[in-house]
Formats: C-alpha cells, structure tokens, sequence
DNA sequence: GTGAAAGCGCTAACAA
DNA sequence: TTGTTAGCGCTTTCAC
C-alpha cells in the first residue's frame, strides 16, 4: 500500500485536513506543524495520489496532443516544443496518433472529453468528415488549441505556419528556374494546410502566366503503396514534370524514392521542393530545397497559449498566430 | 456540468448503483433496464469520467514512456509500436522526454510512483548516477519494461537489440573494407547499449589484431558544440581515422555536418556506419551504411510485455527478449 | 433485480 | 490553529 495522507496523520495524530492543508503550505498551519508534517512526509517519501485531487479540483496536471503521426520531424519537433512548455509547468503529455485517419480522431476526442485531460493540443487529421467532434470537446469547456493543421470552420486558438505564401514561393521559386511544369504532391482535398499550400501554388502559376494543369496535381492518400504508384506513374507519363513540390515530408521522401527507383535525375531531370523540417535535408543527395517550419516554436507557442488559457479560464477572444517558415534552398533545385 | 452516472440515476429514477452495474455490463440488472440505461447513456453521450473509478480500482488505463529524446528515427518507431498496442487495449501514453538528462528523470519518475500511470516503458538516459529511483518504482509494484536502454543491475523485463553483436559486425565490416583506424563515437560511457556496442567493437580489432587506440574512441556529451569540436578536431588530427562508427543516430549525423563542413569526402576519405533506424539513410549523401534497429518491434513486444504484467499481476520471472539489429551496407562504407 | 451505503485519496467549507 | 464532515464520480459489498 502507497502512503497516504491518511498514513501521515495517522501516525502524527493529526487529522486528515491538517495534514492536507499542511502540505498546501497552508497560512492557518502553524509553522511547527507544518514542518513535522513535512519532514515526515519527505521521511516517507510521500507523493500525492495523481488523480485523487483531480475528482474534486477537475484538474489532472495531464494534457493531450493528438497528431497524425510521431515520425516526421515536423512533428518530433513540434513535440519537443510543446513538452518543453509542459515540463516547465508540471503538466504531462498524453500523445495520440491518429495516423491519418479521421475516425480514429474522433474516437480518441471522444475519450478525452470526461476529465482524462485539462485541454489538448490538435493537429487535425485528413478526411471528409465534420468536425462536430471537436465543437464537441469545445462545448465541453475543454480548451483546444490547434497547431500546424487546422479548422478553419472553427473559432479556437490556433498556431499556423504561412501556408499559402510558401506554396507561393515554392512554386515561384521553380519558375524562376525555368520549369513549365510543376507538379504538385497533395495528401488530402480537405486539409486546410494542404489546400493554402495548393492554393499558394495555383497563384503563381496564374501570376507567372502558366496555365494550371490539374494533372499535375497528384492527390495522395494515406496508402503508400498506391501513392508510389501514382507519382511513378507520373514521372512516366508523356507529360511528365520537370519540378515538384512535396506538400509534406512523407510524400517528399515519396519522390526520391521513385526518383531512385526510376533512375530520375534530381535536380537534372526534376527539381524538387518539399515542406519539411528535417534537420538533415542539407545531406540528403542531393540536398533538399525545403519549406522548413518553424516546428518547435509552433509546438512551444500552442503549448504556452493553451496553458494561458487554462490559467485563466476568462474566454478571451481566440487568437490565431501565424509563425512563417523558411524558404531554403538547396541542392534540389539548382 | 458534465453528464455523471448520477445524472442517468435520477432522471431514470434508479439507484446510483444499478446504473453503475448496468453500465458495467453486470448479470444482476435485467436486460430491459439495462438497456433503458445504455440508450439513455447513449444519448446523452456519456462518457465515465477518466479517473473517478480509478482511484477505487487502482487503474488509470495511463501508461507512461520515458525515453531521452523524439526526434531520433528509433525512438519515434518504438514509439509507434508502443502506440499501436496501447490503442489496441485502450490505453493512454503519456511521454516523457529525458533529453538525456538523469536528473530529469529520476524527478520524472518519482511524479509516477504514485497512480499516474499503470505501467511504464523506459529507455533510460545516461548518467552516472545510482539506479535508486528506478528499483524504487518496481518497489511500488510498478510494472516497469526497459527497452533498447536498459539498466543491467535491475531485474526486469527487458526488450533489446543485439548490441554487441552489432559493434562487432560494424566493426569488422570497415575491417574487411582495409580500414585501419576505426573511430568510435560513443555517447556516454555509463549507458549500457553503447557499452555492448563498443564492446563489440573493441572485440572486432582485436579478433582482427587491431590494437586499440583510445584516442579513436570520442568520448561525446550532451552539448552539441562540444561534440563538433571533437569530431572536427579528431579529422583534423595527423592521427585521423579512415573509418567512423556513430553509435547513435545524432552522432551519425554529426559525422555528415563535419564532414561537410572540412571537406572530408565519405567514403574515400573516410568510411562511416552509424546505428540508426533512419528509413532514409539510402538517400543520404552519400547512403548511409546503418545498422538498423528493429524500432517498430522493439516498441511493440516492449509494449505487449508491460500489458502481460498488468493483465495478470502474478510475478513471473522476468524476461530479456533480444530482437536482432540488421547491418544495411550503403554507399558510405562502399 | 434493485438500492443504500461505505469508501478510494484528497480538498474545502465549516465547527470547535 | 486544528478537527469534523461532506463530497468529487465511481465501484462494490450487503440489504432488501
């Protein structure tokens, strides 16, 4: 059996009370008291029950992030920002993975919606769906801060990166090298993350006179295989392009997969841009031109409004930060 | 106010208990009234609250991982096996990210002893300090799984990779490539599985009559500049090796950036291996040579393990399951 | 088959 | 300054 506070006042004569208001470094405990109680509960090495206290003050010192996916270095990174706000702040970190799948999302909110958690941190998934299930959560007075991957049909906090202007400048960036056609990799039509970055991508094709071509713009789903066939489809076909952009680090990678497969020649053949925040895009071969986002600093800053709001539980008007990424070229598109 | 059973109890006009029974599925509520309670439940969507129960049945249906870092290929796929079963059985992962910091997890731990979680999955962080605060947790009938870093004088269930075995094949591959000076970076010289390693490779020279010179051997921290420092100065040095081993992924990567940064062409000048779990170490510059940990199944089987403790609280003996690392030969090595 | 009541560990009115 | 008590939401004996 764990100590309890029970044990401390057992074995003090003191009553629970005492013992509870004691070690909240109560005013109406004498000095004296206190430190008995104190040094015995150090003695024992006392820790508070997690969740006892919870029942009754509705907090659990626990917060959730609910992500897509862990291995991708957007959102590693993300992770570390937000987990370097919550050590700071004595809060836990209950990690969800929805792994694209937007039912999944929705059965993990579900869960979350009776006290597991103070208030979370989302990156939405793809998908076709409503998002009643996150209003849901909303109307629960469970606080939700959305990070990288939005709803734009829901009035929260929210920490986004310049989606449409990098598109633009992604694009913008091939043209200037000359290319006639640039493809565009894109995961889901219904992710405003996406969307902002195809849109940003269609406006300068438009603005730079280049007609849009929508087949070049692949639309990949959360099936590898099918996806690799795709883009090898692609790079086969009589239109085939001579650039592309990746809309995220997965179907980046995608491309030089096929490339290798394909004996493609990047950037000869086919200049590549890809949304990513690899740390190790400079040695990769070649080395990758990258939209990199500020993930870590949108990680910490959706953690550090979310513990705003869970301090103050005044509904002050939402707020949505845009933190730009970083166009940087490399060898990719040389 | 959030739905409780108390709330179903009164507008059914039944007892707290019955519907707590109901709810639970139990044979003394007839069937007609439980299923006036499920559909009421139903419809207001009740959701139990996370940790009420858990105070009287000691279980949080948490689990916590405990490991030094996110952003590492390895620990993200453990994480996303660990991730998989605990979806599976409907639990919740909590994480906690050491960066490598002892002292951060001892105080880590010692948050957990009391009821935040069920179980914990722990790759320990290096450090020479005593183990104390992890026996103290198994003490407090915690069920604890090491995996991939593991503490060798604690006796617990255990979920590794062929450490040894695999410096010694890492070595003796740059061996048989005629390498004559084998550098080894290690990361810290009181953390287990980088022990194994370079035991392994100390074996290697020696089967080979390599002699061993410790000033191959780098001794790395936890400071990133400190660690260029080193390895720019070891390149740099007239005793500079014509082979490298990374003894984890960060370090590999650390080879690559000084590399870069001094010109030092890899692999004619220098051959390097690195133990990494990179899923994109073929297309590095040039590919990497990795010895590639099982991350998924290390993750997964350490996940099953610690729900095998939890499901039947029996103390079986405990288990050290080794799932075998593959060496990947790439171009950096050819 | 259903209900009353005690209790998990802790907090917070209220009494003493 | 300290103690008594009720209660957070739920489970579980034990009565009815």
């Amino acid at each position: 059996m764990s100590v309890t506070i029970k044990t401390i006042a057992k074995d003090l004569n003191l009553a629970i009370s005492t013992v509870s208001k004691a070690l909240g470094d109560s005013h109406e405990i004498s000095p004296e008291t206190k430190k008995r109680i104190f040094e015995y509960a150090k003695r024992l090495d006392y820790v508070p029950n997690a969740y006892a206290g919870s029942l009754k003050k509705r907090k659990t010192a626990n917060i959730a992030i609910i992500i897509p996916e862990v291995a991708d270095s957007f959102f590693s990174l993300a992770i570390n920002g937000i987990e370097s706000v919550a050590q700071k702040k004595g809060f836990h970190v209950i990690v969800y993975l929805t792994h694209e799948d937007q039912l999944k999302e929705q059965s993990i909110l579900h869960q979350l919606k009776n006290g597991r958690v103070d208030g979370l941190l989302l990156s939405v998934s793809s998908g076709a769906f409503s998002n009643d299930h996150i209003k849901y959560l909303l109307n629960a007075k469970i606080p939700v801060v959305f990070f990288d991957r939005s709803c734009d049909d829901i009035d929260a906090n929210k920490v986004l990166t310049n989606d449409f202007e990098s598109g633009y400048l992604a694009a913008e960036l091939l043209i200037n090298k000359k290319c006639k056609k640039i493809s565009f990799l894109s995961l889901s039509d219904d992710l405003s993350i996406i969307n902002q970055r195809l849109k940003g991508y269609k406006k300068a094709l438009v603005d730079h006179k280049i007609s849009i071509d929508e087949n070049l713009i692949i639309h990949c789903t959360n099936d590898e295989i099918s996806n690799h066939a795709k883009v090898s489809k692609l790079f086969q076909s009589a239109d085939k392009p001579d650039a592309i952009i990746g809309s995220v680090e997965k179907l980046t990678m995608l491309i030089y997969a096929v490339c290798f497969d394909l004996k493609v020649s990047i950037p000869r053949d086919l200049k590549v841009i890809g949304f990513s925040s690899l740390d190790i895009a400079s040695f990769l071969n070649p080395s990758l031109t990258t939209i990199t986002q500020p993930a870590f600093e949108i990680g910490k800053t959706a953690a550090t409004i979310l513990f705003q709001e869970l301090e103050k539980n005044s509904s002050e008007p939402k707020r949505t930060i845009i933190i730009p990424s970083k166009l940087i070229e490399r060898g990719s598109t040389k």
